[in-house]
DNA sequence: GATGTTGTATTTGGATCCAAAGTAAAGGTC
DNA sequence: GACCTTTACTTTGGATCCAAATACAACATC
């Protein structure tokens, strides 16, 4: 078994993420499944599945369309991500957050410390920057009590330029990302010092504030857009 | 086409949600299949639905579970619901309302003012009010300029318990349900006013109290179960 | 007697076939 | 010439068939 349905799934989401589909056009079953080389079958089934995560919606009576965001759409898909995680943060600091979890989030806040003590920013940072910000997220919103929130949280990142490792910008002006990226490590430790407090309500407004860094901080900051691009 | 691949995922829905299948048993597709008189093919398109729905999940490399609901996840989807539709109305009022919204929802205050004026509760009230419920909700999630806080929140209210017209614990115990109902009319009518007066804060944070109203608010008024049921 | 291995049965994934619904086009009528 | 009707084609949904993988069980070996 090739399993080869979960394939066409991710094959079909990069496509889609890659504007290989203009916004608004209809999928058909068959031009897809030969494109891809499977029957019809694991197409149909990873219709389904897309049309879930809000990819594809349904064109009528006929088939499915590639969705189209707007501006407008994701601004909302950050904020949406803010209001999830900022939950997940208060939850933390009401119920209070264990040792090992604390520990767990030292780890990702020194990598951080680490990897801008030197001043700049290489290439080769920005994956290891992705993969701590992607832990450190991850450990919250996976301790929050419940996996309600985390699927919700997962489930909005799969909206184009919503997930949190989607900072970066361009991976020509590092100078220029260092500072966010400064931004986001203070924020980071603020988030843990809140939560180490019991701070509820302060650690969800940070959190909340820190979804925005990759919308809003380009303007700020003085580069170039605003709005980011996905780099995965 | 009898289009019944629709008709299967609502009807596993519902069997789910109805407690059919014990929480964590796996389901074969042939079973289901038999069970409801149709093919392997939908069921497998609906599975794959249920699952980014949260109602199944994946158990191990074969086949589907049912997915098993603890109370943490019934109150962590109940305030995720808080939380985006707060973001909703918060971003309502700071975008301003318009004047043909303000209408509709004056509509549905109206409506549930009409409901309540008698002082009392009768059978048929309560799908009336589950009507104006759902619509005064729909109104403010769909005016909140862009649709995927509405999609984020339709799929959180897939799972049991967190959709917003699940306030009704007990039709037998009507009168006692008219006390509920009274705090929610005056929450939205709070929420209204607060929307009138581009108060985002204040209509943000009474939209996530709002949401408690099936979950916590039996302990307050002293009725039988703090737990509420479902009712669709 | 316990553990590892092999063989069989069950079950899921993929491909193909058939039917039905929808769309578009062509033709006819007013 | 415009609009309605009918027909043909495209496309999706459902059922069945086949292959592959996993799980279970029986057997053999240490």
């Amino acid at each position: 078994m090739g399993n080869s349905d979960k394939s066409v799934v991710s094959r079909l989401r990069k496509l889609i993420g890659e504007g290989h589909y203009p916004s608004g056009e209809r999928l058909g079953e068959v031009a897809v499944a030969e494109q891809l080389g499977v029957s019809r079958t694991p197409v149909r089934l990873a219709f389904r599945t897309l049309e879930q995560e809000g990819l594809l919606q349904r064109a009528g009576k006929r088939g499915f369309m590639v969705r189209e965001f707007t501006e407008a759409d994701v601004h909302c898909a950050v904020e949406v991500r803010g209001v999830l995680e900022g939950l997940a943060a208060r939850r933390l600091a009401e119920h209070g957050l264990s040792g090992a979890l604390e520990a767990e989030l030292q780890v990702w806040i020194q990598r951080g410390r680490d990897l801008l003590a030197k001043g700049y920013l290489e290439e080769r940072d920005v994956d290891v920057w992705s993969e701590l910000n992607r832990h450190f997220h991850e450990a919250i919103v996976g301790s929050a009590g419940s996996p309600v929130i985390g699927d919700a949280i997962a489930r909005n990142n799969h909206l184009p330029f919503a997930a949190a490792d989607s900072i970066i910008i361009d991976s020509e002006a590092l100078d220029r990302e260092y500072r966010k990226l400064q931004l986001a490590q203070v924020q980071h430790e603020l988030v843990v010092q809140a939560l180490r407090h019991g701070e509820g309500a302060r650690a969800e407004m940070l959190m909340r504030e820190h979804a925005f860094i990759g919308l809003r901080y380009g303007e700020l900051l003085g580069l170039g857009s605003g709005r980011g691009q996905a780099e995965d």
